[in-house]
DNA sequence: CTGAAAGCGCTTACAG
DNA sequence: CTGAAAGCGCTTACAG
């Protein structure tokens, strides 16, 4: 017979303990009713004595209902930017305060890896749930990995919606639709435009806004001024340098991202053009190097950890123990508001 | 007897289909040896038939060796910031590699909660291994909830180096030393310093190294050159007011990383000040606006993904299957090379 | 190389 | 309100 201080106490231990059968032992510790008081107090007394733990093996063995994991995922698709990390802030604020953890997991979409890896992840972890972005939100291996798995998630900025699966977004197009608006008061014309990459909503939105815009001031869009940056920097800084060395120079740009926007800045000021006369630019994001700059950059602040934060929101309501492990109905679409933020960098149409 | 199509298949299921023990079929899906290739093509192909996957639950109950989950964290302090995300930018892409998942949780070290929460983390998660970023690289609750757990982990730039402890960083007091000195050959003596939160190796070494320049250089250090801006972007702007509009203002200001050396510049535009002529402005970290900036800084490049990265290289080598569950001899202390990177925010001092 | 039996630490279903 | 017994699906230790 092992040494009882070496070995690890089980509710057999905690009974006898006690002076009660097993069963009473676990009906104290998974708080089921018809317990007398003292009984109760008894085995509680004996568990903290014996610093008894109940070993979640067996325990997973023989209950029917799954213990929950809290874990919760963050699938992402796109390796890195500041997008990433601040809807992750804002989770992981909500994680924290519901008692959840958070595992963060890049799945490259382009690879046969995705299937295998998120079938790991969730069978490894036991996910109570997951919060997806672009461009995961609308990979249908992924999405069926999760429904088959029964995992609920929440999808923030999807590209399309579907009723009964939750999301969380801003009016994207009608931001951009603004912000062309903006640039069209001021009398631009030539306006260019910089796309992401394809399959964000981002970038298909963002184009429609300024594309609605444009067209209710009776211009047309001219595919010549629209390049794709691919919502990275390095990316950006030939499509701007393409279009201001034109013939015709734009004399506004949008960028659908500010970090395009910062790297049309950047070139503007290495060809010598004066900022925001020569040309106004503008971005989308409001990512904390815009105010930075000089110019700061006119852009629309996007709640990028509120949507973070909803997304948590909306999981654990679900996920808690009032839930009915249903979605409410109606199955909440969130869309949280955004803001045009006016900085230096736009300016009205210099008179030729 | 319930329908055996809709239960899930045992190994006793397995068995009975392959003709064989349930012994056998344990040996095989553990990969023991002294199983004839006959039996164990059978019980294969039973498994495969069936959709066999062995329930964990049961196995951790009678296994000695505790099954490895495949996850491990990394824990940090600060909230936000570009280096949280790069340090997990890297490591995510080893974790990928070796097969592992990575949980994110920000400790918040100075509340009572943190032991709670680290402890939860272990025992909820069964973590294999563990990253810390600093300031938890020296948090004595932090480090004692893993070394009780039993729990290995490797610190990202700790402060106090301990020898059986595996890190990961820069030289940063040499990098810090090797811009001061490229101020003073320029030949500035007035270089003002802004430093960041305590308990930072980042703020603690950056500092001997300006100090130890500014002395073999026959000067002293001025604390009314000296700032705290925490790291961040606003708190340094009242800084960096205050260095600029001193009677005597710095000819040269050091701001040991880079967000705070952006507020720096920022300032000095507002101030209508001609970058560099007025003032040299230089950071540490090299993070992406340094060099999307007008005049893009001169800083220290650290690379922090490769940081990130080398962690967990030193993590998953301990970990793998021949690894020895004990730290190599001698332990790994990893000093990875820095660059200083001079671009357009640092001149020679003008001649008065 | 293979198997029959015991038992891990709990929960379930049933009886009182 | 309490308990005695069976059994979850595996691995361990032992026997052949």
């Amino acid at each position: 017979m092992p040494d009882p201080i070496t070995r690890k106490p089980t509710i057999i231990d905690v009974a006898s303990l006690a002076g009660v059968s097993i069963k009473t032992v676990s009906r104290v510790i998974n708080n089921e009713r018809h317990v007398s008081v003292d009984m109760r107090t008894r085995v509680r007394q004996a568990v903290t004595e014996l610093g008894f733990e109940a070993n979640e093996s067996a325990r997973g063995m023989r209950s029917l209902a799954p213990e929950k994991s809290y874990v919760v995922a963050h699938l992402y698709g796109d390796a890195g930017g500041l997008y990433t990390h601040d809807i992750q802030l804002g989770l992981m604020e909500r994680c924290r305060y519901f008692g959840y953890h958070l595992v963060v997991e890049e799945l490259d979409y382009q690879s046969p890896d995705v299937e295998r890896r998120a079938k790991d992840l969730v069978k490894r972890l036991k996910l109570d749930g997951a919060v997806l972005t672009a461009p995961l939100t609308d990979n249908e291996i992924v999405l069926s990995v999760l429904d088959e798995a029964g995992v609920p998630y929440v999808r923030v900025s999807p590209v399309t919606e579907v009723p009964h699966l939750p999301s969380v977004r801003i009016d994207e197009k009608r931001a951009a639709y603004q912000m062309t608006q903006h640039l069209l008061t001021y009398g631009h014309k030539r306006i260019a435009f910089i796309r992401g990459l394809p399959n964000h909503a981002a970038t298909i939105y963002r184009f429609e806004g300024y594309a609605q815009a444009l067209k209710e001031a009776g211009l047309e869009v001219d595919l010549g001024l629209v390049e794709d940056g691919e919502f990275r920097y390095f990316a950006t800084i030939p499509c701007a340098r393409r279009l201001l060395e034109r013939d015709e120079p734009p004399t506004a740009i949008f960028a659908c991202n500010d970090e395009m926007a910062v790297a049309v800045i950047k070139v503007a000021h290495e060809m010598g053009l004066t900022l925001p006369d020569d040309c106004s630019i503008v971005g989308f994001d409001d990512i904390p190097t815009s105010e930075m700059l000089w110019p700061s950059l006119t852009t629309v602040r996007q709640p990028v950890p509120r949507l973070g934060a909803m997304a948590g929101d909306l999981l654990f309501t679900r996920l808690s123990p009032l839930g009915t492990s249903e979605w409410p109905t109606p199955v909440p679409h969130q869309v949280l508001p955004h803001d045009i933020v006016l900085r230096g960098s736009t300016a009205p149409l210099r008179q030729p």
